[in-house]
DNA sequence: CTAGACCCTGTAGTACGTACAGGATCAAGA
DNA sequence: TCTTGATCCTGTACGTACTACAGGGTCTAG
């Protein structure tokens, strides 16, 4: 079965916001679709593949530009499995160098919170902490 | 020895972009300072150590409406140590929650870029991986 | 035929700044 | 005293990745 959806359905099917669809077209991640009479969109399969290609990898963390950027290299044809596995290395650094300063802030966080006795005076070991020079 | 001093002369003494330090005043993070004759902020030791406070709470992650949420229990004198220690928790478990998701998506990564055999060829485990209903 | 669900476009708002433009002021050296 | 370059001022636009309207047109089930 071909499938061609409109917004409301397209959103649905792939559980993901009608307003990012939109959002998605205009900044050109994916491309003009076909309308009827009306000027009502309808999404085709391969709208709707390209779309979920697109959520994927957000879903992966990789942001807008680097998602066009791959999408580009599909389209284009001109990429070998050696580049899309080295934009894919450099974006799991990234990720690992953010787990770090997280775990790095939540180390200081439970530090913090540790020093406080939680009694019902202002007078706290948190913010005289944080106060200090 | 008091301080007093001009936005460039702020910055570089905590850290800080100047940009930032207006922007603080203009969201009320910060309030209105001295200002000389002809209109030069000038920031005193008060403003200075308000200003750092606020500094470190959103280098351990807090946004600024929680910043200002602490910055307003400290002026007005009508906290306790355990509403700001429930603060802090509740920030920590947002943190260990993003720890978590960043976690997941990481494994998910790895387990894409194994799949890799980094060929010079467009056919691509990562990109199939993706493209797979 | 009508009600309500859906579609369209354009614009404004979110968080947290950053970056400029166009002009005024200040401090130090000649 | 003059000039030069650093600094200051204000206002506004930009960035990411959406989200939320407003004001109108269309579609579909009863």
């Amino acid at each position: 079965m071909r499938a061609s959806l409109k917004r409301t359905g397209l959103a649905r099917h792939l559980g993901c916001n009608i307003e990012t669809v939109r959002y998605y077209e205009t900044i050109g991640i994916i491309g003009p679709t076909d309308r009827t009479a009306s000027g009502h969109r309808l999404y085709s399969q391969a709208d709707i593949d390209r779309l979920r290609f697109a959520l994927r990898l957000r879903d992966l963390g990789f942001c807008l530009e680097e998602v066009r950027g791959l999408l580009a290299m599909v389209d284009g044809g001109n990429h070998t499995c050696g580049q899309v596995a080295e934009m894919a290395e450099t974006h799991r650094r990234n990720i690992r160098r953010k787990l770090d300063d997280l775990q790095r802030l939540e180390t200081s966080l439970a530090g913090l919170i540790a020093t406080c006795h939680r009694g019902d005076t202002p007078d706290c070991a948190i913010l005289n902490a944080l106060a200090t020079q």
